[in-house]
RNA sequence: GGGGAUUUAGCUCAGCUGGUUAGAGCGCAGGUCUCACAUACCUGAGGUCGGGGGUUCGAACCCCUCAAUCCCCA
């Protein structure tokens, strides 16, 4: 069934946009997904709420795009078909550039549209015929335009400076592709001998195998301890070096003994320290994690063994003082896991002070807005803390550096093409940089690549800047901040209007979803067990915006049951319409020929598409979607269609049988509609049953409130009536009557109008009560002794079963009804006779608790008469 | 160390700008196979809204504080 509308969907060519025309432009880019990747959870949900998103805004008239694609994922990739290859018994260095990258794109061809197939099956209404890829040709040439102009500008640098390498990925990463987490490691005090006289100088250190590359020993400027030893030398111990000390701010003077050991080349606080006091950057750990020759007799060691044995050697020499169990912060790839080596490393940078500026400008001005807003402070913080990004990836899959060397006169060319020969020599000897950009650099152009850009494309006049960007929150500094940046660079504006952030999909027990914990829930297996719009409707309730989301499997059949409701109703609807057509005027009704229940279930309806609106535009999808739910179960399934039966069975006038469908039609229809961009694939289905006009739901007109069919006057009416069956039927389930046993009833109320009222409806009474016969009266008529009794709303209802009312029950719960009362009426008149509530409140409100207060008053009366009478 | 989120019925969560007798689903108890639906219907029991203080005529909602859990950043 869902394969089979979502087919016609693109046949009718219902995902498609094209710019222009007098509508207003709605888009959203997607997240580009990684080509490599499988549909998740969180996928699931991201694309969900922009799929409700998009459905919304395009049956409401907006001119609808939605951009689908997918990322190159350079590590993930690489490594994906680097597995393969090992299974082959290659590698890609035997291969070779060119092969490994044939290899690449051949494993992107036979995998990358599983994902895609998977969003469709989710019912993803994207226009496909836009799908793109950050490493097609239109993004490839964004991503060198970018380059080349940011390089000119002098925002793109190279340099050797301290960065995060990953010696299993043998790649360099970002700073926040690391991440940090607390190990348990030992505190290593060694002391260097001083040298012409200077006392030695204990230091702490995590890493002692790095003091082989030492330059210096830092103290702070202001530390007592140390002020004579500052500008003197000590000896590095196994190098015997010499090494100055050397006073900086950065040194935290609480951290063991207030003297550490600097060294440039391996740590990012030494790196800066080093270049503040011209230090000398000895690497001795090497790329491949191996201890380089400057590490002496310790060359061609890996770093733990090297650790071993240095501390080893101090401890022969008498220089360790002592060690200490330490607990700190290590950092790990974000990809693998594998502790991150700091290394000097010669690197392509974005200098992100310059940009970073108007992209928090756009935030603060509020041209881009967070949802929820405390996401702005996240990204604000980040932004006035940026440091430079690292974006040369020493990998073979992605965009590579568009930028040349001529080995001739070592000039650095960054061209708009690939040059033949050298502009400055005219040598031909050209070698192009080796290196790839990090994925995020293609990704922070998505916005605008994939609508043409550079080019100036009718799409990208059209559709730029983007409606809202919807995406989890752990993306907001990998993605959202970089798109706002390169958008603000080259297009003048920040790329979308809101930013609508969501959670994690956590397990039923609070945890995050991993192959670890073997908790990973697979949505396509919900979807084939329950059915995309079970999923669907299942990821967007019980969960507000920006907030996690436990998934629960009796939620999931919560929702498959509400389906199942649907569905059945619709059943319903259908076997009543089979000789019903609509006509030209079908959203027009003569409001002289509806019954009570009509009037009341179109004022309803129409307020509940207020509703659903108010929380869409708010992106409260959850709430949108909870309010539909209560309108067709609690409203329409569970009290009209009860009372249209005996109408649509023929029980009363054909003209009355008609009117009942008409009303029937016309509210299934049009909940269906709201249902729509929830549930697509259900209601699709049984909209195309009904008697419709055009294509498919998902282009009918979205309901909009209809304020001439709202009537307070009907919703009242309707809910006193509702009022007194309930009463009923509690009566009766106190008195253990079975729900379809008739039994005789007596209302009695001292309002007129209550008492019309409930003569005209009396029908909807007997038939949703099964209070036959039932005996309407005024105070004064005879009220039986042995009945079960209620009060609601001033109106007292009484079930008479001779010889089978037990009084000492009923006086006790009489009493028990008696106490609430009073209870509530001791608040209400607390409030009515204090005089500062008197003086401050809106009139509203007092009028609110005069009329409760009544009503209670009553109410105890009632029922005070009544254990009079039973006592008696 | 800094920042944020969460804490409401047994469980999972709603509760929009302070004016409710605090809601839903699941679970629980009782009753119904009533011709759309037992994946259903009817009825009911369950909460001093994490603790303490404050602002206010009025606080689940605003302020302060403490506690627990989770997340991010350094």
């Amino acid at each position: 069934m869902e394969d089979r509308w979502y087919q016609y969907w693109l046949d009718e060519g219902l995902f498609h946009a094209e710019p222009g025309g007098d509508r207003k432009p709605f888009c959203i880019v997607i997240p580009p997904p990684n080509v490599t990747g499988i549909l998740h959870i969180g996928h699931a949900l991201n694309n969900t709420i922009q799929d409700v998103l998009v459905r919304w805004r395009r049956m409401r008239g907006d001119n609808t795009l939605w951009m689908p694609g997918t990322d190159h994922a350079g590590i993930a990739t690489q490594a994906r078909v680097e597995r393969q290859l090992a299974e082959e018994g290659l590698s890609k260095d035997s291969l070779g550039r060119e092969q490994f990258l044939e290899r690449v794109w051949a494993w992107k061809e036979q995998y990358g549209g599983t994902i895609i197939r998977q969003l469709k099956r989710l019912g993803a209404s994207c226009d496909w015929q836009r799908e793109r890829f950050t490493m097609d040709e239109g993004c490839s040439r964004a991503v060198r335009e970018v380059f080349r102009r940011l390089y000119h500008k002098g925002l793109i640098y190279r340099g050797s400076y301290i960065i995060n390498w990953c010696p299993h990925c043998r790649t360099t990463i970002s700073d926040i592709e690391v991440e940090h987490s607390e190990e348990q490691g030992t505190l290593t005090y060694i002391r260097y001998p001083g040298l012409d006289g200077a006392d030695a100088i204990v230091v702490a250190t995590t890493r002692p195998e790095t003091m082989l590359g030492d330059t210096a020993v830092a103290v702070h400027p202001e530390d007592e301890r140390y002020r004579a030893l500052i500008g003197r030398q000590v000896l590095l111990p196994i190098m015997n070096r010499p090494i100055p000390v050397i006073a900086d701010a950065a040194v935290d003077p609480g951290f063991g003994t207030g003297a550490v050991k600097v060294t440039p080349a391996h740590d990012p606080t030494d790196f800066e320290m080093g270049r503040r006091h011209h230090l000398q950057e000895i690497t001795v750990v090497g790329k491949d994690g191996i201890m380089t020759p400057e590490a002496g007799a310790y060359a061609g060691l890996t770093a733990s063994e090297a650790r071993k044995r240095v501390v080893a050697e101090l401890e022969k020499q008498g220089l360790i003082v002592k060690i200490e169990d330490y607990s700190h912060s290590v950092g790990h790839c974000y990809r693998c896991n594998t502790v991150i080596e700091p290394l000097v490393s010669e690197q392509w940078f974005v200098r992100m002070k310059p940009l970073a500026e108007p992209a928090m400008e756009a935030v603060r001005q509020g041209r881009t807005r967070f949802v929820p807003e405390r996401f702005t402070k996240v990204y604000l913080g980040w932004l006035e803390n940026i440091r430079d990004w690292c974006i040369s990836r020493q990998l073979w899959w992605g965009h590579r550096i568009p930028v040349w060397y001529c080995r001739d006169c070592g000039e650095v060319i960054c061209p708009e093409e690939e040059p033949a020969s050298c502009p400055k020599c005219g040598s031909a000897h050209l070698e192009q940089d080796p290196d790839v950009l990090d994925t995020w650099f293609s990704s922070a152009l998505w916005p605008f690549s994939t609508l043409g850009w550079p080019d100036k494309t009718p799409e990208l006049d059209y559709y730029f800047p983007t409606s809202v960007l919807v995406t989890g929150r752990d993306i907001i500094f990998f993605w959202v901040a970089r798109m706002i940046f390169m958008s603000c660079e080259f297009m003048q504006e920040a790329p979308f209007k809101d930013v609508l952030i969501h959670g994690l999909v956590l397990d039923h027990l609070g945890r995050k979803m991993s192959k670890s914990l073997g908790n990973i829930q697979d949505p396509l297996e919900v979807i084939d067990n329950y059915g995309a719009d079970t999923l669907r409707f299942t990821l967007v309730t019980g969960n507000t915006p920006g907030n996690d989301l436990r998934f629960q499997q009796e939620r999931i059949e919560g929702t498959r049951n509400f389906a199942n409701k649907v569905w059945n109703a619709s059943r319903f609807a259908l076997m009543n319409l089979g000789d019903f057509e609509p006509g030209p005027a079908g959203d027009q009704f003569d409001q002289e020929i509806l019954t009570l229940a009509d009037r009341w279930i179109l004022s309803r309806f129409s307020r509940t598409a207020g509703e659903v609106n108010r929380n869409l535009e708010a992106y409260e999808l959850g709430e949108a979607a909870r309010v539909v739910y209560e309108f067709i179960w609690d409203e329409f399934c569970d009290w009209y269609i009860e009372l249209a039966k005996p109408r649509l069975y023929g029980r009363e006038t054909p003209e009355s049988r008609s009117v009942a469908q008409h009303v029937l039609w016309y509210v299934l229809q049009h909940t269906l509609e709201l249902l729509h961009p929830f549930m697509p694939f259900l209601t699709e289905e049984i909209w195309q049953h009904l008697p419709h006009h055009g294509a498919s739901v998902m282009v009918a007109p979205w309901p909009e409130r209809r304020p001439e069919l709202e009537s307070p006057d009907s919703e009242a009416e309707m809910g006193m009536i509702m009022d007194v069956i309930r009463s009923i039927r509690n009566l009766r389930s106190e008195l253990n009557l079975p729900p379809g046993k008739a039994a005789r009833c007596i209302v009695i109320t001292g309002d007129a109008a209550t008492r019309l009222l409930l003569k005209r409806y009396t029908a909807y009474i007997t038939q949703l009560a099964a209070a036959e016969p039932l005996d309407l009266g005024d105070p004064g008529c005879p009220k039986p002794k042995q009945a079960s009794s209620a009060v609601v709303r001033g109106t007292e209802i009484y079930i008479p079963l001779v010889g089978l009312i037990d009084l000492d029950k009923e006086i006790a719960r009489l009493e028990k009804d008696a106490a609430a009362a009073t209870k509530e009426l001791d608040r209400v008149r607390g409030k009515l006779t204090n005089e500062s509530f008197l003086a401050k409140a809106p009139p509203e409100v007092i009028e609110k608790e005069r009329g409760k207060e009544d009503e209670l008053d009553q109410r105890l009366s009632t029922i005070g008469r009544r254990l009079a009478t039973l006592r008696d």
